[in-house]
DNA sequence: TATATTTACGGGTACGTACCCGAAATCAAA
DNA sequence: TTTGATTTCGGGTACGTACCCGTAAATATA
């Protein structure tokens, strides 16, 4: 019931070199003051017992802290949504902290390219070992993981994904399959009139985002051959008055639109344009459990929400980031989260 | 650039209650030895700080091993499909062994339930900290997990699922979408006759496993609105002179069938009735990277085979055992696998 | 050659927990 | 009251690694 001892530590290879167990741990991190032909001969035995370090030991044994940095939007008035991961990203600190690990928040603001590049140059001078972020701004974000990559930082994506970069994992929704969830639930009151709008509420019109998002939305309607026709709206002030233009020029344009697909957590805005314009007739369908959101709901003027596990993306994020850096266990490139459907009817169970 | 100080460990627990680390370690583990009076003040002052072990000190000094079982498929004649998860068993094995864990491997013939069942209650018998097993057998499956959830022993599921038991995780395909890509495969040299056969080798006929591949591949032609009509092909035992005898009279009924599917790895068996019996026009689909099945794709009989990474699944399944019990880590309760595609122009370099 | 400086290395302690061993305190039996 | 058994507890070491500090040896400078 006992470990076996086969098991070869800086012990055995001190012994075998005939030297101290303080100049093995030298080689291994090579710091200095070691002779060449010692270290050789270190390293020699090093690689002839394959050596591997005993992760627990080492981590319990270091006094060095290791510095996580998180990039996130700012919770603004206009949406608290990164409250959610924000919550999970300060569960994982709590539990980890203990272990040396140590995290910094950066925010940006989600209408101002320009504040995530700040942050992201900030967390580049700040010697981070790794970094968590939401890739809000595509290029921006290609921009900086680069950088990361250069400096051998690991990083991890939540809430999107960018294609083709080599991040450690992305944590968050499989984005095509969520919108072809939103294109059949905005079928779900459709009668005859047979048009439907998805409406895009961002600065960053075309991101990868919001392109996977819209391209399930149409494979729905393709997939299962239905005549109707897609309005794509797109509104790039996230300000209510320009929503409120947008979106009358575009009602009037199409009278006879029957749902809304709104591809991001702004619905509560159409649903505020509905109310006053007394649309109720309109099906409304967006994402995210923030209070307003969930006001619409129980106001029956949002009918579905879709939900990605915020909170549980922050969490798993950071912890992926533990797992390899502390722990140094494998990580699944991809989490996708569970795309969960909010109602009136069960809002108040929900798990968010 | 050092380690805060700010976590309170049995040291500070031991301080407040004016006993000894040995006497909080005792109440901590409730070993006996302790009065019952300074047994609750040390509880309580654990409660108070919200004392949380530090694992990583805590497995270090441990003497004692974490012992895991695994229950799998013995490699038989018929298959060596098991080779592959027991190579990713043994690799997740050499690197955790070092942190007290001890695995032990119970092997089971998959043409015989009871040699399931004796080694299940075999681990059973062997106190075990952690089970990893194929539910091959589904009832008998059922029944082990149950006496595994009573005794607070977690087990992880690879390979298929058992659906609404208390496992852990489950790491493997997402077998109806596996059934769905089998689908689109088949249809890929279908030319007029619109009649395919899913064939399922196998003494277990209606496991779970077998329904959600046969109900992907099903849905694949429903959604397609595919006219085409599916032959169901049932072969209880699994020697080559029952393929050729079920096979025979099938196709002798339905001579019209363009494509095969076969529903796991003993699509060998098919190819191989194909190869006699002359039959190269027919298309043959199954499943998994084996020498066999590897022959017959070069050969040309086999068109497509269908992989889910099964040695990362023995891979996986062990290092999430290893991060619950011995890190502490959270883990995710589903890995889908890739439900990868080998052709014979793709199959040299396929990491299995 | 004497002294200062640098290089190379070893001893030893700390990290937080587990657990062995021995001893004091309490209790039971005589 | 004495002896023995039992309960209750503390000291101290070990786990494998990191790293501080001191020192002998090698080298440079006078």
């Amino acid at each position: 019931m006992d470990k076996e001892n086969t098991y070869y530590g800086v012990k055995e290879i001190a012994r075998r070199a005939n030297v101290s167990i303080a100049t093995v741990d030298r080689v291994l991190h090579n710091r200095s003051g070691v002779s060449e032909k010692t270290k050789r001969k270190i390293n020699d035995i090093i690689k002839e017992l394959d050596y591997q370090p005993n992760i627990l030991a080492s981590r319990l044994a270091s006094k060095k802290i290791i510095s996580l940095a998180v990039l996130i939007p700012r919770v603004s008035e206009e949406t608290d949504f990164w409250e959610a991961p924000m919550k999970g990203i300060t569960r994982a600190d709590s539990e980890i902290k203990k272990y040396g690990v140590q995290v910094t928040t950066f925010y940006f603001d989600l209408n101002d390219p320009a504040t995530f590049n700040e942050q992201a140059s900030a967390i580049l001078d700040g010697h981070f070992k790794g970094v968590l972020l939401a890739p809000s701004f595509i290029e921006e974000s290609r921009k900086f993981v680069r950088a990361c990559r250069e400096k051998k930082v690991p990083f991890v994506f939540i809430d999107s994904d960018v294609p083709d970069e080599d991040n450690l994992c992305y944590i968050g929704p499989h984005l095509f399959q969520s919108g072809y969830v939103g294109a059949k639930l905005s079928t779900y009151r459709l009668k005859e009139k047979h048009k439907v709008a998805v409406v895009n509420i961002s600065k960053e019109t075309d991101s990868y985002n919001y392109l996977q998002i819209e391209e399930g939305f149409r494979s729905y309607f393709k997939d299962h051959n239905l005549p109707i026709e897609i309005i794509r709206i797109d509104i790039k002030d996230t300000d209510s008055l320009s929503v409120t233009r947008d979106l009358t020029r575009a009602l009037h344009q199409h009278d006879d639109i029957e749902a809304i697909f709104v591809t991001n957590s702004r619905v509560f805005s159409v649903a505020a344009f509905l109310e006053k314009s007394k649309r109720t007739d309109i099906s409304l369908i967006g994402y995210d459990y923030l209070k307003e959101n969930i006001a619409y709901l129980n106001k029956e003027l949002i009918d579905f929400l879709i939900c990605h596990k915020p909170e549980e993306q922050g969490y798993r994020g950071l912890m992926a980031l533990y797992q390899t850096l502390v722990l140094g266990a494998p990580v699944e490139k991809t989490h996708f989260m569970p795309i969960d459907i909010v109602t009136k009817e069960n809002q108040a169970f929900y798990q968010n």
